[in-house]
DNA sequence: GCGTGGCGTGAAATCGATTTCACCGGCGCT
DNA sequence: AGCGCCGGTGAAATCGATTTCACGCCACGC
């Protein structure tokens, strides 16, 4: 690996001139030519560590992520990854596994790497910013909220959860249960409640507190919880799913129990993209997860270009995709 | 951020006692204690580009993989996290969408960064790790062989493909089809191979050029080539899908004709992990992506550690998962 | 003709951790 | 008593890029 004063030296030239001719400040035409050619002769690449330790930052983010198999997340990943490696910047992807500590581990590396920034879903409620936010480095919260004063994107949660609710009622379905994450998430806390405002003013007699159930937002969690509704003395005609792995988790006993999906009104509060299902006989809230790791990455290196205005969340809605079979 | 000076002279003592106290060589019991104290009370963090500078080494590796949002290669990456963090190392997943450009662009930076090593599913057959070879860094290759001489971990691909096959064949189909991936990636071209050699067997007078397709490794590709053989003059009575995503597009594409599985032999390389089919009505031959990715980074910690013994290929074989509902 | 400004350049300081080298004191051995 | 060795310690060199500072030089204006 050549060193900046390999370069030097076969240019004729200080160091400090090979670092000018790099970093774009005035250098006379002729020394710049002979610092490119000794550098491409020489294949040289500058020293990230070094250049990491004088400057104090490095070209590269971290993302924080819960779950690192649920696509949501990846199709999210990718939406930073592109804006990232267009900005020149890599992506050290963080999988915490919903685990506070994992995470609070991660951001200290993220701190003593010097890292340009963090992108994080948090694990959940309680997770612990004050370190990163501390530095001053730019931190831009996705998927959830935080309990910091922090640029944000977010989806329209209770507006899916709502929307999920709506269509399936139009549909003339009645008994409408909801299967959410867990309740210490804010996602799920407030899906469920757009699908609760919702069947509320429809069905005021219902019993939601039977039809609701909090869950963990992986394909068990939602076979486990659809199970228990099936079980129910007057199990529910219809349910919405509070994310995509849920929603595989309920589809996948409805199917085993012969109740495949147009004989129940399914609602998936996030996309189904590798799912063998006929895609028409699912209602689907699309979540434009890719834009909101798009969003989350501009805002970030707006942040990192020195943007000082005062944090932002931006909220991004889903798109209905009505099941094009009629229900029942 | 308090530095190894900051700690040094809170607790009396040199910067190299510090470093001494953190990285295990002789110290009396009382300065240590007095760095331990000091360092906690600073909450101090070793700057870790001063570290990889003068170490000339990161503890970090680089994961390399065609397709993030395939969840072959997030379970596979999720293995190689799990036995990382384990080790103190974190990970920078790097997407080269099957381009070989953005993938030697990782490269470049896996060793401006000196990462300690690299664990890659080349994008195609003409991958260029000359350089990152050179280094002397140690690569482990998964998933897909390699022009080099270097470790690497891959499924039993041909046997994959020819179990597959026989399950078909065993279940009474005849006219067995296969998709695989691009004719330029090994593990499509060594799975045709496996089906290829079986149904010869079986029924050497099939045209089985007719019935081989090689598409790409996504659900498009299944999709396209599953409607090419639907559209044949004689179409197959059983399907072969060289991937999982592969296997969603042509399941789709039967569903929507009204060929539900049981009623059309299929048989799918890799597994499927949200389908919400029911999990009896098709073959998967299930790949362990996730051991995939344990075994290839304990290689790689193992080579990081000094082994000097000469490079070893680990081949996996896939666990075959008949369909329980009888095909036809 | 002389000061002023600015441009191009190199020497040297800097970032923070690790590691070599040299030194000190004490202990054991002859 | 004298020698050698060893464990503990600090001063200083080192990793490689960036950047400040200072200097030389030329052009311009008064």
């Amino acid at each position: 690996m050549a060193t900046i004063y390999d370069v030097a030296s076969r240019a004729g030239v200080s160091p400090a001139t090979v670092s000018r001719v790099f970093n774009g400040t005035s250098v006379s035409q002729e020394k710049a030519d002979a610092v490119r050619r000794a550098a491409s002769e020489l294949a040289f690449t500058p020293n990230r560590a070094a250049r990491n330790l004088r400057l104090q930052s490095s070209e590269v983010i971290a993302l924080v992520i819960p779950d690192i198999e649920n696509p949501y997340f990846t199709e999210m990943a990718r939406g930073v990854e592109d804006v990232a490696s267009e900005a020149g910047y890599s992506v050290v992807l963080c999988n915490s596994d919903s685990q506070v500590d994992k995470e609070a581990a991660y951001l200290r590396i993220a701190m003593a790497e010097h890292m340009s920034g963090v992108i994080i879903a948090t694990a959940d409620g309680t997770s612990d910013l004050d370190g990163i936010v501390a530095t001053g480095r730019p931190v831009v919260a996705v998927d959830r909220a935080t309990a910091y004063d922090i640029d944000g994107v977010v989806m329209a949660n209770r507006e899916a959860g709502s929307s999920a609710a709506k269509v399936l009622l139009d549909a003339g379905h009645r008994r409408i249960a909801y299967i959410g994450g867990p309740e210490h998430i804010d996602t799920a806390v407030e899906r469920a409640a757009g699908w609760r405002a919702v069947l509320t003013a429809a069905h005021p007699d219902l019993d939601l507190d039977e039809l609701e159930r909090f869950s963990t937002f992986r394909v068990d969690g939602g076979r486990d919880a659809m199970q228990e509704l099936l079980a129910l003395p007057e199990p529910p005609d219809a349910v919405v799913a509070g994310n995509n792995l849920i929603g595989v988790g309920a589809i996948q006993v409805l199917s085993e129990q012969g109740l495949t999906p147009p004989r129940i009104g399914v609602a998936v509060i996030g996309s189904l993209p590798f799912t063998t299902l006929s895609p028409t006989a699912v209602t689907v809230v699309r979540l434009p997860a890719r834009q909101m790791g798009v969003s989350a990455a501009r805002m970030l290196f707006e942040r990192i270009g020195g943007d000082r205005r005062p944090p932002r969340t931006v909220v991004l809605s889903g798109e209905v995709l009505p099941a094009r079979v009629a229900h029942r």
